[in-house]
DNA sequence: CATGAATGAGCTTTCATTCAT
DNA sequence: CATGAATGAAAGCTCATTCAT
C-alpha cells in the first residue's frame, strides 16, 4: 500500500527483544517516574510504555493492568533502608550525630524515596495492605535501629542514666528531616530552605537532645 | 400525568435555587471532600456536583472549569492558621509549651487541613503558583509568630541570652506535629501512635530545647 | 483554532435531544440489527449508537454497557405470539390447516424474528435467564395454544376419539415450519426451497395427519 | 546460564514436535471447540492454541489467520453424513422407519453436528462459499437418499401408487428431528423434551404419513 | 440558574499478527 | 516448527464540557 524505494534499514517500530525480568525493571522504572509525576489516575499506560521503551501493548505482557504495575511498583520500592553501623562504638555525641545525619539525609536524599512517599499520601488509601507491609516492615525497623543507637549512646556516656527521650522516641529524632522532606513534596526547590541550613539545624536539635544538662 | 390544579411552581426534577454565594461554598465544600479522597484526575465532576446538591450542568453555572474548582478550592483552603497571643506575656517553660501545643494541635486536627494537604502533595505541580502563595502568606507568617513567641520566651527568662536555637529555626518546634501529620496522610488510623504519645514526646522535646542547660 | 468564516448553519455533530423512551426504543431497534448482522462480540457499540442516531458517549446515557444493550433488546423481542382465534369454531380440515399456516407464517416471516433466534442460537449461553424465559413465556404458551386448537378440531370431527398425535404433541405441526426457518438462518434466499413449496408440503401433512385414515 | 554438559537436545519450553498433518487435526479440534463455545469474533486465537497444545506463534506455522482456522473447520466438517443401505430391500413401514431414525438421531447426536450447527447459524454470512458448499455436498444428498429410500418402500408396498408426499419431500421427514436439533442449540438440557418422546413423536407422524390411508 | 442528554476525545485493555530467538 | 515478547489497531467505556429545554 505504501510502496517504498530504498527502504530504510530498519522500521521504526524497532522490535527490541529482552529478557522479561530486565523488561519488568524497565517498566517499573518507567512507573515510577511517571506516577511520581503526574499520580496514579491521571499516568497514561501509554507513557510509562513509551518511557520504558516498549508499545502499550508490550507492557501488557509484563504486567495485567495498571493497577498491578502500580502495586509492583510499591512492592519493589518499599525495601528498608539499612542504617549500617556507626564507625566507632564509643563515638563522641558530635560524631554520632554527624554520621547519623549523614545516613538519614542519604537515604532522604535519593530522589525515588521522594516519587515513592508523593504516591504513598496520593494513593494510600488505594492500597492498604501496602502500606500496612511498609510500617512494618520499612518504619519500625528503621526506628528500632536509630533507638538502639541511641539508647547505647547514651548508656555509654552515662551508665544507669534514665532512658533518654530520644531513645524512647526516635521517631523525634528524625522529625525534622521528615518536615523538611514533606516540604520537598510540596514546594519547588528554589523555595525551600537550603539544605545546609536544615541540617545544621536538625544537628543543633539532637545534640541538645543528647546532651546531659 | 399528575394533573394538578394550581400546581406548585416547582417541576419535577428540579432542585433548590440558592444564593450563588452559598452554592459556590457548598461547591468548593462538596469538592474537599472528593478531590482528598480521590485526588484530582480521579474525582469526577459528577461527584462534587451530586455531593453539591446539584447537577453536573449546574455546577459549570458557577465554575467554568474542574481547574477552576479545584484552584478555588485551594485558595480557599490556603489561609494562614491565627496562632493567637498566649494567655499571659510571660509564661514559665511548661506553661507556654502546653499553650503552644494546644495552639499547634488545635489547628492539625482539623480534618480539613489533612485533605488539603494530601491535595498540596499530589498536585503540587499543576498549581505552582498556589503553592508559592501558601509559602508566603500560610507557612511564613505562621512561622515567624512561632519564632517571635519563643524569642520573646527565651529573652524574658534570661536577658541578653545568645538567641535559641528554637527561636532561629521556629520550624524545628513544629517538626514533631508535621512528622506526626505526615504520617496520618499515609497511615490509617490504627497504625498510628496514639496522639497522647505524639504530643508527649513533643512537648518534652520542646522543654529540652528550651531548657538552659 | 480551526477558526472558520461564515460558519455552516449547524455543525455536524446535531445535537437532537430525545424522549429518554424514544431514544432507548431507536438504540434497541438499532442493536437488534446490529447483533443479527454480525453477532454479539463482532458489533461494535459505536455501530449500533451510530444506527441509532446518536454518539457512542450518548448511548451510555441509556444502557450502561454493551451486555445490558443486549439483554434489553431480548427482553423486548421475546415476546409471545398471540394465534388468535379461528375464524369459525367448526372448519374444516382444510380450513382449519389453512388458517393455521397463515398464522404460522405470518409469524415466522417477520424479519425480526429470524435476528431474534440467529442471536440466540448464538449467544444462548450468554443469557441463560433469558432463553429460559423464552421457553416459558413465549414456546409453552404457543404450544399449548396450538394443541388445543388441535384438540378441539378432532373432537368436533369425531367425539370420544383417541387424542390424535398432533394434539398431544403440536410442536410437530409445527416443524416444517421451524425446519425451514433453520435453513433461512443458513441459506440465502436464493438456495432456499421457495417459500409456496414449503407451505403446501407443511400443508399437506398436516392435512395427512389430520385425517381419519 | 544453566550449563549442562550433553545437554538433552529439547530447550525448556519447547513443546512436542509432531507431524504437520497431526497438529492441524488438533488445531482444527481445538477451534471447533473454542468457535462453538464463544463464536468467532470472541474466540482467541490463544484459547485455541492452547487448547491443541501449542502457542500462538506456533499455529500460524499451520494456518496463517483466524479466518484460514474457520474455513478449514468448516471444510473439514461439512462432509455428508452417509445414510447407509436398510437391512433390507422390503422391510415393513415399522422396520424401515425405525431404521431411518437409527440413522437420522446416530447422525443428529454426534456433538461436533450441533457446534458446526451453531456456527454456521451464527457466522452463515461470513463465508458464503461455505454454505453454498454444504447445501450441494452435504444436504441435497442426504435429502435424495432419503426421498429415493421412502419412494422405493412405497413403490414395493403399493406399485403404480402415486408418488408419496415424504418421497417427494424428504425434508418433511426430517423436520421434527431438526426442529429438536434447533431447540438443542437454544435450550439447555434440562428445559429440552427427553429425547425419547422426541423420537416417538416423530415416529408416529412418518407412519401415519407412510400409511396408505 | 438548573437539568441531563449528548458529544467526542481519551483512557485501559484486548488480541490477531509478526518475528527474533 | 515452536515460542512468546512485541506491535498496533481497535473496542468498550469514561468523563469534562456543552447546550436545548
Amino acid at each position: 500500500m505504501d510502496a517504498q524505494i530504498a527502504a530504510p534499514a530498519r522500521r521504526e517500530g524497532t522490535r527490541l527483544r529482552l529478557p522479561p525480568a530486565v523488561r519488568s525493571q524497565q517498566i517499573l522504572d518507567a512507573a515510577l517516574a511517571v506516577f511520581a509525576e503526574r499520580g496514579y489516575s491521571a499516568a497514561r499506560i501509554d507513557d510509562i510504555a513509551l518511557r520504558a521503551g516498549l508499545s502499550k501493548g508490550g507492557l501488557y505482557a509484563h504486567f495485567s493492568s495498571k493497577d498491578e504495575v502500580f502495586e509492583a511498583l510499591l512492592a519493589r520500592a518499599l525495601v528498608a533502608p539499612q542504617l549500617g553501623e556507626p564507625p566507632s562504638a564509643d563515638l563522641g555525641a558530635e560524631a554520632l550525630v554527624d554520621w547519623l545525619l549523614d545516613e538519614l539525609y542519604a537515604s532522604f536524599h535519593r530522589p525515588e524515596l521522594r516519587a515513592v512517599l508523593r504516591l504513598l499520601v496520593a494513593e494510600a488509601e488505594r492500597v492498604p495492605g501496602m502500606v500496612a507491609r511498609w510500617r512494618v516492615t520499612v518504619i519500625e525497623p528503621f526506628l528500632a535501629a536509630v533507638g538502639q543507637l541511641l539508647a547505647r549512646h547514651v548508656a555509654g556516656q552515662r551508665p544507669n542514666a534514665v532512658p533518654s527521650l530520644l531513645a524512647r522516641e526516635p521517631w523525634l529524632a528524625l522529625s525534622p528531616a521528615v518536615h523538611a522532606l514533606l516540604m520537598q513534596l510540596i514546594l519547588p526547590d528554589d523555595l525551600l530552605y537550603p539544605p545546609e541550613r536544615i541540617r545544621q539545624a536538625h544537628r543543633e536539635l539532637l545534640l541538645l537532645a543528647l546532651a546531659r544538662c
